[in-house]
DNA sequence: ACCTGAACACCGTTCAAGT
DNA sequence: ACCTGAACACCGTTCAAGT
């Protein structure tokens, strides 16, 4: 770790934690440079040399979670053999976790140039895994293409549901119904 | 209409109209102040005579939203009479038409302070709806509030993801299937 | 009653100058 | 190679002063 006058230089990798940090607690519009910067103890000025802009921030420490939270969590859950064991370990999963404010940003990000393309790469894998869920089942592809649409979209709006505390008390309890529709021949 | 100097004197409806165009056009994050200020022909001044914050502003936008898109169309709906036609309508509705840029913002808004309340009044009254589909579908009233979570979810969630042209592209042609699926006794 | 204009704070971005 | 500090633009908010 290389200093000066005992000072710690700063790297790439410590303003993308502490994006992705402020994007946990706040979303990403509250990703500030100048707030950043107080926080590590550097000036604005700085930023710019290990960065091009705001923009190249976001998606760095995007990236970073895209790889923690699904490229190499997939495999874990191709793991399990019964697709339909699969798909209830799968809604488990997502419906116990508390949301997690990352995937609601970028729930949010639709065709936003910084953060669209992150959520488009991590919707395709995770769809293509649902869609495998069904094609195990034995539906037939279109058939299950669509029902991996439908519980992938089931999936985002229940997130930005339970979002609203309100809106939420609205959940029900157990998914068991809401499974045994998804899985139905 | 009142003037000065030949100007028109600006009413707390000119600034909202103005903010509800920002809102469809960028989101929530995208109405400035200073920006409407400036289109409006008035100072930034002049703006806090008639509302007390930028939050004030953006929550008489979306009332306004709201009564125009919900709160005065939901009779129309409510008036199909057989329930399995009116799902095929809700869904055909909810289906074709280019996702509302406005609809996001507020599905977006979890607990924002200002956007939240609007979104869960919205949710409410629309979600009961559903459910009421689905009772008079005849079933027993917590299959039914589970339906209508899934189907108001699919909504939302439908949205969201068809705002990345990427994945879109994924998007089934047609809701029949799953249309069937969600009316299935 | 309604508006202006100056002031202050916050923040993104650039850049010359420092070590 | 990495950082500072000043500069500029944009924007939210306040407030004394104007009509």
């Amino acid at each position: 770790m290389a200093t000066r006058d005992g000072k710690t230089l700063l790297t790439r990798d410590d303003w993308t934690r502490a994006a992705l940090d402020a994007i946990a607690a706040g979303g990403a519009g509250s990703v500030a440079v100048d707030r950043l910067a107080t926080t590590l103890g550097a000036s604005r000025g700085s930023f710019y040399w290990h960065f091009k802009d705001r923009a190249e921030l976001i998606d760095a420490a995007l990236e970073r979670w895209e790889r923690e939270n699904t490229t190499d969590l997939l495999p874990e859950l191709e793991a399990v053999e019964d697709p339909r064991e699969r798909l209830r370990v799968l809604l488990k999963t997502v419906y116990e976790q508390p949301t997690d404010a990352i995937e609601l940003t970028l729930a949010s990000a639709g065709d936003d140039p910084v953060a669209g393309p992150a959520f488009a790469r991590v919707t395709a894998l995770r769809m293509d895994a649902v869609k495998r869920i069904f094609l195990d089942l034995g539906l037939p592809p279109e058939e299950a293409a669509d029902r991996a649409w439908l519980a992938y979209a089931l999936y985002i709006g229940h997130h930005q549901l339970g979002r609203n505390p309100a809106v939420a008390e609205r959940r029900p309890e157990t998914l068991d119904r809401i499974m045994e529709l998804l899985a139905a021949r």
